[in-house]
DNA sequence: CTGAAAGCGCTTACAG
DNA sequence: CTGAAAGCGCTTACAG
């Protein structure tokens, strides 16, 4: 069977030294003799030795495992996937790993990751929410594992959250919409469930009544968490009477199903759309897609540092991190009412 | 400071019992007394006790972290966390979590992320692999832990792998192309280090040899890593005399460059493309990318079950599992050369 | 059914 | 500059 990896004992064994002298050189802890230290040094490289890294850990005061956990909805999302590119980015820097989970926007297999999480000694989490309530987080960062949100604030507790400026955006493209000519602009959401889905609806009602124009229940449609629901509330949406001359899709999955909608309508040179998030190939459809575009790359690195931040010890209050987001104008969202381009 | 998290040694205490007592617990070994078992379970409620893991890990025989390492090129390239996707769904099933990291194509650092990955005691590791030897991984391979490659196969090393038929389906775009009645046809590639382009080029060759149509060198690009380089290069090949009337795209990447510059061209209704590899919005584009798609959810699914059976002591000779592709016909591989429609 | 003891591979005071 | 010893939180024989 397997040879035992060679450990610590082993290499002072061959080196002549003792179990004390190995971990000083392993770590670079300088008071040691250059004869010694090259011994050493040749004995890892006889017995091919790494230093266990659990180990490690398991003894050592500060208890850093050099990992980090990162949850999200759905790692195949791209959206979730290059946030944890951008986290990768910073941790990679300082030699660390990164878990990465689903929860699957199920609260319960949140807790269960974030737990699992901690009992293999991360140091620290970062999570894009889905529980109503955080608490149970509580007793993990008195434990010392950092946390930090992402793309959604945490409920129920104190800890940093990057986000983008959500009403901001989803006012942006209502802004767009209006200078364009719109005036009924229908608006296809997320679930409520969720702090972005809300705060969008939020900016879209706020922008509209700062135009003046009265908010209508009829032009919304919310709960579509993915292309296929946004598809079906597309169609639906169109096909009725009064309909909207310029759509606002809160989130690209949203997007991509309203896109599909208006193509298969033979709709898409005539009603308006402005989505937020970029979306894959944005650029190649006819008309090319004008979005209010987050940059998740960017998310996940200042989510990476805020992390590492708090990890090195920085104790300021909790804060709130902004991440620009871009209009990126494209045509779609400049189609005037009736299909004219502007 | 953090108040210590309870430890096994916190439990018994407040139990009344021995460690052990609480160890046979907190495992399930069952030879507990019901009243015992009673007030282990009240104490690790009282205190909110979970066990660690990593100190688990350390002692058992078996040395099981129920952690696997996952080694891609670029954990933000969809299909790649799509991959990821499917092995959390067979990982999760087993209480196992994914740690995931990019490569980015650097064998040093595929290397690198091995021994890390490794050191922290990971039991099983899927490698998209990028070195071009695969050495070593012997020693990790001694020391227990087992590895399954998925998308291309290990150099120098024998190993499990999980792949899809990359000639197969290089052949079936061109036997499509020539159906539709092209002879002159296009390949861009990506680099040749890589063993997918490799085999793919393989497969456009001898199919093209097949058909009796003279493999021509003018006709085809290799060496393009991202959408830039592919677009790039579809200009250039496009704007030549004798110019391929027909694009073989060997992966999502080239496929978007390509699209990119025969929209931009305004040649996407003249020019034919098949894909390898789905792409995102492929059916919101004119005309609809036909593609030979893979799906890589199963990729990462099958690459989990067979490290998983390792892991519980399978030991038949490594084995190369084939997951099938699908040819999906859009439209753009439909076009007859001159820009007729099929 | 239960506990005392050894030990996984390492780090860290403590002496020298 | 170096080593012997204790101990991180747990599991696992070994006795009883």
């Amino acid at each position: 069977m397997a040879p035992r990896r060679p450990t610590m004992n082993d290499v002072a064994a061959l080196a002549g030294v003792s179990l004390s002298t190995v971990s000083r050189v392993v770590n670079g802890d300088g008071a040691v003799r250059a004869g010694s230290v090259e011994r050493v040094q040749g004995a890892i490289r006889a017995l091919g030795y790494r230093r266990d890294h659990a180990a490690s850990t398991l003894r050592r005061s500060d208890r850093a495992s050099a990992s980090v956990g990162i949850v999200f909805e759905d790692v195949s999302n791209p959206f979730f996937s290059s946030i944890h590119r951008g986290v990768e980015e910073v941790a990679r820097a300082r030699g660390v790993l990164t878990f990465v989970a689903s929860s699957d926007e199920d609260p319960d297999r949140e807790r269960e990751l974030v737990h699992g999480l901690c009992a293999r000694h991360v140091d620290g989490l970062i999570i894009a929410p889905v529980a109503p309530n955080h608490a149970f987080l509580e007793a993990e960062l008195e434990g010392g594992v950092a946390v930090v949100f992402v793309d959604r604030p945490p409920a129920a507790i104190e800890a940093d959250a990057v986000l983008i400026d959500n009403p901001g955006a989803a006012a942006a493209a209502v802004d767009h919409l209006v200078a364009a000519g719109h005036g009924r602009i229908g608006f296809l959401g997320d679930r409520e469930a969720l702090f972005t889905a809300r705060e969008r609806l939020r900016g879209y009602r706020e922008s509209l009544a700062r135009h003046g124009i009265p908010y209508d229940d009829a032009l919304v449609r919310l709960g579509l968490a993915d292309a296929g629901a946004s598809n079906a509330a597309a169609v639906e949406l169109l096909d009725r009477p009064d309909s909207p001359t310029a759509l606002l899709t809160s989130q690209n999955l949203v997007t991509v199903g309203a896109v599909h909608a208006l193509q298969k309508l033979g709709r898409h040179h005539e009603i308006a759309l402005v989505g937020i998030d970029d979306v894959p190939m944005a650029d190649a459809v006819e008309p090319r897609i004008t979005v209010v575009s987050q940059d998740p790359v960017a998310l996940g690195r200042v989510a990476g540092e805020v992390l590492f931040a708090r990890l090195d010890g920085e104790d300021d209050p909790p804060r709130r991190v902004i991440v620009p987001t871009e209009f990126v104008v494209r045509g779609s969202g400049e189609i005037r009412p009736g299909g004219a381009r502007e």
